[in-house]
DNA sequence: CCTCTCCGATAGAGAAAATCTATGATGACA
DNA sequence: TGTCATCATAGATTTTCTCTATCGGAGAGG
């Protein structure tokens, strides 16, 4: 069974005619007469009674109608839908984040996305880098956002800016009196993220140390608190500042200017790698932007 | 677009694979892989991520896979209702009958006339001559029982059995005592009903009269219950002489011995002439067997 | 590091299907 | 009883699909 002859039957029903469905299916009478008689054939059932004064669907045929009517409709619905899909800059995007960066990035640039790039529909996915990496993988993300390198024969990455980390300090702190922190001070009494958080890694590798903290972090603002409570310090990034001095806390650089690259991942042969890159150009447009504007 | 292509998109999202999906569709691999790219330059989206460890739905494609999904489905339906409308004597007929016949006839048929034709699923359909007429010329109903002749072109017929008419007088009527009835003598005081019935002009033609009653009856019973109440007499047919019995009228015979001439009438084209001599038939053989046993 | 294997893409030939033009058949209508 | 309108049919042509054979790339494993 074909699209095209319920296409004709339609047509045919609709016009009553044989000859003028013809010319509204753009073909002439005698393919009508032949595909009809053949779906009829297939069908093994009549579905026209041609009379002498024009054609009429037989019972058996309107039964079949609103069938053929519902297939017809979704065919013309694919379609449409693939024409609103057919540009690479549109359509559905789902873009994963680490959590240490998506509450203070999405802000930032989610709307200035949808203006520069508005058929593209970024559902934003936050989780761990390892969850990010393996939906990936498994088609169910079209791009992250991660802050190390993926090093997947596979996947493509591309820096979007480097971020530093800053040094989160209570007020009280005897740190907070310098003007920059050195890592291995800091390693004394820092803490820092649950497993899995590859913030927590970098931190625990500026400072070289381990960790060997009673309390359980899973986000960044709950370790801010612990720090404001005087737990402790803590490393932060950049984009997480402003949040952090609304907490009361005292940030400081670090010694030696150390910092996490963020970088969008997208699978090599994803046919979305187009919009994966405007993406990328777009954040790093966006974020060179706000680092001059509000540093 | 095609909805084979369409199969073959499921079957490779399926199986994730190429060939296996070629394999499920009874094709060649190489089938799969040019009419699928077919398809997706066709809708002008990519719809496949071939990778090196099996296929995957792009985010278009999902978007799409619902509106497939259905138009294949549809398909099936058509295919699945075709199947069980094959056979000629099944699916719907609607079968028009005349109010005068209708509710003794029925009764006495439909239940024989399912078993008969199991899979014919037959609707009634009430209403005077001209207008069952109309929709059979419309395609509207497959056939109908009338008690006149058609005489059109485009239609068939077939006589299913004489119905004679009966005198139906009150107890009391001067002629309940004799054992048949002139026509001349019925048409006294002879009740009809209203226009459009044709019983109401076999009845006038019978009794070669003119009807000047002031009474409007649409329906035998209404009739009847005049006739019971001492109106007047009237002319029922013999099918319905149960029912005046019971309301206690005294039927004669007529002195002519007329009768109405029940036919069934169909297209002569129609796709459901089978189907149509088919309960012709069952008809003429039911209402043989009922004039026997219950006269 | 190199081969081996697996998998999808491609090329070209062949088969199948759809379509066209021209014409036939049938019934309505004047 | 022609004439018109309408759908069906025939045969040629074009388009589309499908096949076999082969290519090329990417992992896997020695």
């Amino acid at each position: 069974m074909n699209l095209r002859d319920l296409r004709y039957l339609l047509a045919v029903l609709e016009h009553g005619h044989f000859g003028r469905a013809a010319e509204a299916c753009g073909v002439s009478q005698p393919t009508l007469s032949v595909q009809l008689r053949k779906l009829e054939a297939e069908l093994g059932v009549a579905l026209l009674e041609r009379g002498a004064r024009g054609v009429a669907a037989t019972a058996a045929c309107q039964r079949l109608l609103p069938h053929v009517r519902a297939a017809v409709a979704e065919a013309d619905a694919i379609q449409a839908q693939a024409r609103s899909l057919r540009d690479p800059l549109s359509g559905p995007f789902r873009l994963g984040i680490i959590p240490t960066l998506a509450p203070y990035l999405l802000p930032r640039v989610l709307a200035a996305l949808r203006t520069r790039l508005p058929s593209l529909d970024i559902e934003p996915w936050e989780d761990l880098t390892d969850s990010l990496m393996e939906r990936l993988r498994a088609h169910d993300l079209e791009a992250c956002v991660i802050a190390t390198e993926p090093n997947e024969p596979d996947l493509l990455s591309r820096p979007l800016f480097a971020e530093p980390f800053l040094a989160a300090l209570p007020p009280a702190h005897p740190l907070a009196g310098c003007a920059t922190v050195a890592e291995e001070e800091l390693a004394r009494d820092i803490l820092v993220l649950a497993e899995g958080h590859c913030l927590r890694d970098q931190a625990l590798a500026i400072c070289r140390t381990a960790a060997s903290q009673p309390m359980r972090a899973t986000s960044l603002v709950t370790l801010m608190h612990l720090v404001a409570a005087g737990y402790g310090t803590t490393l932060i990034p950049a984009l997480a500042a402003a949040a952090a001095r609304e907490m009361g806390l005292v940030l400081r650089p670090l010694a030696t200017g150390a910092s996490r690259t963020l970088r969008l991942v997208w699978r090599a042969r994803s046919p979305h790698r187009t919009a994966a890159e405007a993406v990328a150009q777009s954040i790093i447009a966006l974020t060179n932007r706000e680092w001059q504007t509000s540093p």
